[in-house]
DNA sequence: CTCTAAAATTGACCGCGGTCAGTTTATGGA
DNA sequence: TCCATAAACTGACCGCGGTCAATTTTAGAG
């Protein structure tokens, strides 16, 4: 974890970022292409492979900051006390990650780290994730038999699956607040074991 | 949906098939080059591009066949009872999804189609995967609140859940199996709402 | 201030997916 | 059999992500 960076890397980094996102801004994710951030940062190719690993990790950067962002505002929200609740809290962010069906393949692509070493931006919000929205299953008027984390990751499976019906044409009649209401009722009512 | 080629067409895209397909057995799906493709079927690399949109969808078509291999095992399968039984006929199919990482973004990226004019093998399979599992639903001993066709997505969705697991550092220590039980415990006993 | 080793930066170059104007081959009617 | 038209095929070329040996800049010891 030691930095140790010049002045001038953070720099050129902050510029590139900066670059990047105005970029983002007029194209979109999709569109962005490392020719035109270089030229916008006013650096030469190289350089921005010496700041990212690839184009993909500039992306996990930057799609992980919005996310967390997201997160904040989930975190400063009352704890939802109904289904009807919990999904709008979580509206915006999945709104966010299905912008462009490109952000969501980065987002499944990054969402699990291949080695512990290689946790980025990205896998890192979905382990806050989890625990952020674990305590509303603590108190709340859920399902209690079983363990609130366990709640969580099934919350989550559910959010993605609905996510990516999003961008299925057989199934697009249902919209993404419906669906994903539909999933949770089922997942997160109180029940007892018959 | 005409049809009416030539006879030389469907041979040259046989070739380009056979020559991926042997390009795939020594060097994976990831490692697969256009170029030595073309270069096993004796043609030139345009061919490729008549025959396929792109390397994706020469990916989609050797996937999903091999998926629908998988589903047809399933289809010949007694219907499974019980939790224990379900993960059991559907790991073949899911350690097959996740035979490479590669492979596994493909299922992800294709698994959703983005016009009902582009559903390819892959998005197919994903639609016929919840036909096939929906009928254990309507008589076995799981749970009875909820419709069978979503109690199958839901299954599909703890499972996609279970196999991006696989591929990240921090869950890896719970295997693929004990995961996926511990999932469709939660997601199918039989409840009554309390 | 000077010198040196490490850090940062450069840009020509490469690999590979994908394109398209031009060429060859097949088809079916006269 | 010959010709006209369409279908299939070709390969030089392009865009873009990514590499690396060479060069410039910085830090700090003497």
């Amino acid at each position: 974890m030691t930095k140790a960076k010049q002045q001038r890397t953070l720099e050129t980094r902050a510029r590139l970022v900066a670059a990047a996102q105005a970029v983002i801004e007029d194209v979109g994710y999709e569109g962005l292409r490392v020719d035109q951030v270089v030229k916008g940062a006013g650096v030469a190719k190289g350089t921005f492979f010496a700041h990212f690993r690839d184009k993909d990790a500039l992306m996990d950067q930057l799609i992980g900051a919005r996310i967390d962002a997201h997160l904040d505002q989930l975190e400063a929200l009352p704890e939802p006390q109904t289904v009807v609740e919990i999904v709008e809290a979580l509206l915006p962010m999945m709104r966010y990650m299905t912008c462009e069906r490109y952000v969501f393949d980065v987002i499944l692509r990054y969402s699990g780290a291949a080695a512990v070493a290689e946790i980025g931006p990205i896998a890192n919000t979905f382990g806050r994730h989890a625990q952020v929205i674990e305590p509303w299953f603590v108190h709340g008027n859920f399902r209690t038999d079983i363990k609130p984390d366990l709640i969580s990751e099934g919350v989550m499976a559910f959010a993605i699956q609905a996510m990516s019906l999003m961008f299925c044409a057989l199934h697009n009649e249902t919209d993404l607040r419906a669906r994903l209401t539909l999933y949770l009722d089922a997942w997160l009512q109180p029940r007892t074991v018959s």
